[in-house]
DNA sequence: AATCCCCCCAACCGCGCAAAT
DNA sequence: AATTTGCGCGGTTGGGGGGAT
């Protein structure tokens, strides 16, 4: 990071000026942004065309929209990315997968182009060699839930119920570049063992909250019963109804809370109507960063993503 | 000092969704 | 209902910077 956005950066870096098509493409100019930021600030964001028109500019609606909300907008922050957005930053990733606008969303002032090259950048590498680290140093993990760990995850199924996060799901099951796992049988199976396959649409169980993650996550409740302490019910005020919480299952049972977007739509139907903008997944965060911790090892350890089926992933203290 | 090579990041591209027609 | 248009998103590209050799 750190670069100097006080000089021209066309002189600097990137792309020499092109002019296929009668457009410019590649670096803009000072010039170039002054004229869109000016129009902009004056005749709103949107109807990126007409600003393509209306300025003169030759560029086209995308690369405007693209420079003012990468660039120009005043309320971008500018600068090295610091140690605590490093850490939401990585949290959301692992929560979210590669949604970067919904994880920009969390990082005032950041855009998720910067975002997105900063993960690509920095955060995969220090990522991958602390997992492989440990991967390395932790043969088996056997994480005990703390009572705070089994409080995050009622905080994670409250969370979980996002709207943005669940219909990306969607897209990426609807995605023909990267279609998302199809339920197997034996899913749709440990499907119907959970609750959430509750006739009534209404009732969201809380272990559905894995549904974030796009793969399936079993762990035994044997081994963390308190992770399926049922929570008070709330009452969501969007939908008007009340969202119940799931009974803890039987001894012995095998949650797979599977992506509930490919396979029930039932569910999928109550779970869209979340208002993303009712939550604020960083303020979250930052309340309850040490317990959240715990729940990724305890989920992401047991569960083994990333293929490392003994190993776990780190916590994100031992990152850095 | 010269060259090579990797890193960073601005910008482009293709795709999908939703609203408008 | 079908088509068009506009927008947003994520993946990828390409060139300058700067460290390594």
């Amino acid at each position: 990071m750190g670069v100097n956005h006080s000089s021209n950066p066309a002189l600097e870096m990137g792309r020499p000026p092109c002019f296929e098509d009668g457009l410019n493409k590649g670096v803009w100019t000072a010039h170039e942004d002054e004229v869109l930021g000016n129009y902009v600030k004056l005749h709103g964001e949107g109807k990126w065309v007409n600003v393509a028109k209306a300025t003169g500019l030759k560029r086209s609606a995308k690369s405007c929209r693209l420079r003012w909300l990468n660039y120009l907008k005043p309320d971008i922050k500018r600068g090295n990315i610091a140690l605590d957005e490093e850490d939401l930053i990585i949290r959301l990733h692992r929560l979210l997968g590669n949604r970067w606008s919904l994880i920009a969303k969390r990082l005032p002032g950041r855009t998720d182009n910067e975002i997105k090259n900063y993960w690509h950048s920095t955060l995969k590498k220090k990522v991958q060699e602390s997992s492989s680290n440990h991967c390395k140093s932790k043969k088996k993990h056997v994480m005990e839930p703390s009572a705070e760990s089994a409080e995050s995850l009622k905080m994670d199924a409250c969370l979980s119920p996002n709207k943005d996060v669940i219909k990306s799901s969607s897209n990426h099951c609807k995605s023909k570049k990267k279609p998302m796992m199809e339920p197997s049988a034996e899913s749709a199976e440990s499907l119907k063992m959970d609750s959430c396959l509750s006739p009534n649409k209404d009732v969201i169980n809380c272990t559905t909250s894995s549904s974030a993650h796009p793969f399936p996550l079993p762990f035994l409740v044997d081994e963390h019963p308190e992770a399926f302490t049922s929570v008070e019910p709330s009452f969501d005020e969007g939908l008007g109804k009340e969202i119940v919480a799931a009974q803890p299952p039987e001894s012995g049972d095998e949650i797979f809370p599977v992506n509930i977007s490919c396979g029930n739509d039932a569910l999928w139907d109550s779970l869209m109507d979340f208002d993303v903008d009712q939550l604020c997944l960083s303020e979250i965060l930052d309340e309850n960063f040490a317990s959240f911790s715990e729940f990724d090892s305890m989920i992401v350890g047991e569960c083994g993503i990333n293929g490392c089926q003994d190993d776990p992933l780190p916590s994100f203290s031992d990152l850095g």
